[in-house]
DNA sequence: CTGAAAGCGCTTACAG
DNA sequence: CTGAAAGCGCTTACAG
């Protein structure tokens, strides 16, 4: 019989362990347990994974050695020999933006469903940092990735995927490797807002947006293109801003095509933080400019005008890229797919609002 | 010297392997790099972490290996080993609140800053499946756990506590056992913001919170009985209600509050929820009401009027909680504290209407 | 500078 | 119904 463990109730051994800081503060273990139920260590494991083959007897014995000793089974431990951690991770921009909110809350659903936990961070879009985690994930093993790209080479996930890490991206695709990807139609909501504007008889009609080297300003603004050239208007170099989306370059982009001979008359803001400041330059403003946004925002419907928006549903996005990456750690071989969510147009006023030249 | 691992080599092998299903689809090891570098397991680890005493050749003959067989270290193994395993859970209540996202990334980033990674979850107010969640972090050995409390007994992880799981309570309390915990001023808060409306002349005054069950909502509650009471107002019991934070019973209940004979002629709002559903409320109205809510909310600004509010700072939450909890994990020892951060009044006008009774 | 052996806490495969 | 042995992929403690 195994020396008893001497641990759980000693005082004296636990207070030193502590202090030194040793394994998890020296948790009581199967071998523990086994020791003091008086029985072998598959019978507790039996009996901590619900396995049958145990008498009633020998079963409530185990049990008052685990109340007593208040063991709990290490995952870490059960996880090296399994081979799968039952967890996923979660990169994307950024955990405050309230875009990410409802997509990482439908991403931890269908994790629930499945018995996984989720591990989230932030790459602050920045590729060394999207890299440096996702690496980090797959060295714990996550089962799968679910990634909202910051960068546009992932051939740094190659080996992983090749090792049986499950990848799904999601808003914008991955660059240079062949993977799942859940986007939003960005090209055909930017480019239905922009004829809804031209529609109201806009014809200057600005665009500001994010970095163009993120995927889905590029989309956005090639939306805005086709709608222009659709409505077989010429469109001014003035007209276009992209960039980063930090409110004090918004708003010195939007004062920069609103005033000058030929200010634009209606605005088609790239995303929920460009539409929140373009909202406050045009309140401080005398005239009334039209202004369509993509993404929608909170409280958007209370605003004087209502703010009509392109809105997608982020939580569709983590909910699908989700699925998907489930689906994938089924085993089914899958060839990798793009699959395009529709957005919405909703009005509410302030894309309503005609030319005021 | 150990066999020559074949699976990196054969394609078959890993072709059975990923089909089948088992360990992470078959994954280089330490061994296989070391086969393959004519090396000692030892040599390889020294290598991987960058250990002293291996010679330049000798590091890049390793380096080499690993390269080729696309080797990373398996953090799980390195894990069960060093008893640490560099991540902390935080339980909150829903990630896709936006109150939520500032808080979960100033823990991220303490976490960060301290090489850790952040397991996320949402207890959905439910406080069995805070239990469970909160559970499984300490069955995967988080080093610590950052809790927003749905439940009010938290007996359950004494155990994990006495084990050495790092906790820390944010936002509400622990209930029932002793644990650190970082809360804003709820009382204090809403007592200002109350007194604040009485200042502006009203003395009917509406309270809209969330259950009372909940620490905050009867902490806002204490407060703005408080106000009353020191204004000499006696307070009738049509002006309060709390209750769950739908749309739905919000709405009801500041209706019910605003009619009759004696209507409210201004609301406490409890929590950003309960806020934006009573600013559509009064939308609806013809005449003004005043309104201060708890919690900031964007575009609280640029409403008509503006909306007062009592703010609190969600990301010095987080932070302050998850650097308690790193300062847990020095080691040093610490008697449970309760830290208590302020709120700061916001006045944008809706909290300085004047009553219209 | 280098490496063989033991062990972390579980599960697997097998034998009784 | 029950359990001893081997092994998951690392690190630790030690010896050379």
């Amino acid at each position: 019989m195994p020396e008893t463990a001497p641990r759980a109730d000693r005082p004296a051994d636990r207070l030193r362990d502590r202090t030194s800081g040793t394994r998890y503060g020296n948790r009581p273990t199967m071998k523990d347990v086994a020791a003091r139920a008086g029985v072998g260590l598959k019978t507790v494991s039996r009996v901590v994974n619900g396995e049958p083959g145990v008498t009633p007897d020998t079963e409530r014995r185990v049990q008052e050695a685990i109340e007593a000793l208040g063991f709990r089974r290490n995952d870490s431990a059960r996880v090296l020999r399994k081979g799968r951690t039952a967890s996923i991770g979660l990169i994307l921009e950024d955990l405050a933006d309230p875009f990410y909110g409802p997509l990482s809350r439908a991403v931890e659903e269908v994790a629930r469903a499945h018995g996984a936990l989720l591990i989230n961070g932030s790459s602050a879009e920045d590729p060394d940092r999207e890299q440096e985690l996702a690496l980090a994930l797959c060295a714990r093993r996550v089962d799968g990735l679910v990634v909202i790209p910051a960068g546009d080479d992932h051939r740094y996930l190659e080996p992983e995927i090749r090792a049986g890490v499950a990848t799904v991206f999601v808003d914008r695709p991955a660059g240079r490797i062949e993977a799942d990807v859940v986007l939003s139609d960005n090209f055909g909501g930017a480019r239905d807002g922009v004829a809804h504007l031209i529609a109201h008889g806009h014809r200057r009609i600005g665009f500001i947006g994010d970095m163009p080297r993120i995927h889905t300003a590029a989309e956005r603004l090639r939306g805005y293109r086709a709608a222009m050239e659709d409505a077989g208007i010429a469109v001014a170099d003035s007209w276009m801003s992209l960039g980063v989306t930090d409110p004090e370059r918004v708003r010195r982009a939007a004062e920069a095509m609103l005033t000058g001979p030929e200010p634009v008359t209606a605005v088609f803001a790239g995303n929920n933080r460009v539409t929140v400041t373009v909202i406050r330059v045009l309140a401080g403003l005398s005239r009334q400019v039209a202004l369509v946004g993509f993404d929608d925002i909170e409280l958007a419907d209370l605003l004087q005008p209502g703010v009509t928006v392109v809105a997608q549903d982020a939580a569709a996005l983590g909910r699908t890229a989700a699925e998907r990456l489930f689906r994938q750690l089924d085993g089914t071989h899958l060839t990798p797919e793009r699959i395009e969510l529709p957005t919405r147009l909703v009005t509410r006023g302030s894309g309503e609002l005609p030319p005021s030249d």
